[in-house]
DNA sequence: TCAAATTTTTAGACAAGCCTAAAAAATAAT
DNA sequence: ATTATTTTTTAGGCTTGTCTAAAAATTTGA
């Protein structure tokens, strides 16, 4: 249907738009790809040829129902594989972004029926990101952070925003999983680092880590 | 590592220098891979450049070493993923090579690794095509074909020529699989058709059919 | 407000992988 | 031994997706 680039860049102005709110510029699309400005200009005149995106030049795109709906599922086709990859395979949380990124290319509706089905129909990958649905809709999105929590708070790790190789390892060199209980032990006001307790263990925790780890 | 294009180019010279033995034409390339024979040529020389083939101009090509080891390990792939669909998504033997064409191509070794073992080192996929080990290897081939067989001869089925999809359906309608006892009646040494009995029903079966159809 | 800095687009080029049409080599037929 | 046929290669072109360098538009800010 699509080929594999479109997918990337429909997927990379999805996530864009879901941070942003408004019209995503050239330069991020060209920042989150690796990629540069000229090259985001040239396939955003082709998707917007193709009615996946409004494209208005100087002013950035956003997603058509249809460029919204193809980027959804091949949201949902990294999300399933890494379930699989974790759960069947036995790959640990950090190892399995990069191989997800060339599964979510596979092509056939019903390998994505069978392997929801095989996985027992899943509603959050590894990470705490949920899988949205055939239809292309979320269950529920996570809004709290970490740095959200006050002194004495404790919160549960319902999901990561970031899925870094060496962030996800820091997080389970420390213990920190997906239902993992933590404890805000202190906080300084001042740049927002806290010291935490994890599983009977204390660690002092950057704002920027904070920002980070979903809990509710 | 190697392009998908490259891949699959390898893969098809490999299964068609096992058919013939002699060096690889151009023009059996192209029509195997249902492409052109000036593409054909393009490549080969492309691969030969990258020392995955020896070519010599208007003499064909055959795989080097290193070529042969890149092939076999898209084969082992292939035929890794088949098992996984059949086995553990519950797809029938007739839908999973176009499946698995794409799968094939996705890089990761410990991908391979973890599913291999997930499958439990499985000898065979669904159609009885051996699956290499990770250094190349093939355990045996067959060789016989109920062709083959005289009259009142019995042969188990252990695998088929053709991967095609209506093939495979046709056998399946009449409860022909790996496995299936098949016992030679009749056989019409003009044109090699032939009267068996599967699983207590009569069927006459054509010689290219016959010839597809691997036994022991 | 108008010049400077930044962002975005355009122009032109390139590699990969394919194509058609024509030339060259090899093979088959007379 | 030529001629005819088939196979293979070459030449040139096209599409996709990328790049660099330069031009144009927008935004910043003095
Ligand atoms: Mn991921
Ligand atoms: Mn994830
Ligand atoms: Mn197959
Ligand atoms: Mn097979």
């Amino acid at each position: 249907m699509y080929s594999l680039s479109e997918e990337n860049y429909l997927k990379a102005i999805f996530h864009l738009q879901e941070e942003s709110k408004d019209a995503v510029s050239t330069n991020a699309i060209a920042e989150r790809m690796d990629t540069k400005a000229s090259s985001v200009t040239d396939m955003v005149k082709k998707l917007s040829e193709k009615s996946l995106v409004v494209y208005i030049k100087y002013q950035g795109v956003h997603l058509t129902e249809e460029g919204r709906l193809v980027a959804v599922k091949v949201i949902r086709k990294h999300r399933l594989w890494e379930v699989f990859l974790v759960d069947k395979l036995n790959f640990s949380w950090d190892q399995v972004h990069d191989i997800a990124e060339q599964l979510e290319h596979i092509q056939s509706e019903k390998l994505i029926d069978k392997l929801d089905t095989f996985l027992g129909q899943p509603k959050f990958d590894p990470h705490g990101d949920p899988i949205p649905d055939k239809q292309g809709n979320f269950s529920q999105t996570h809004n709290k952070v970490l740095s959200d929590l006050r002194v004495t708070n404790i919160g549960i790790c319902v999901g990561v925003k970031e899925s870094e190789e060496e962030f996800l390892q820091y997080l389970s060199r420390h213990d920190i999983g997906i239902g993992s209980q933590i404890t805000v032990l202190n906080k300084e006001e001042y740049d927002g680092s806290m010291l935490v307790e994890i599983a009977g263990k204390e660690l002092f925790i950057s704002v920027e880590i904070a920002n980070n780890i979903y809990i509710n």
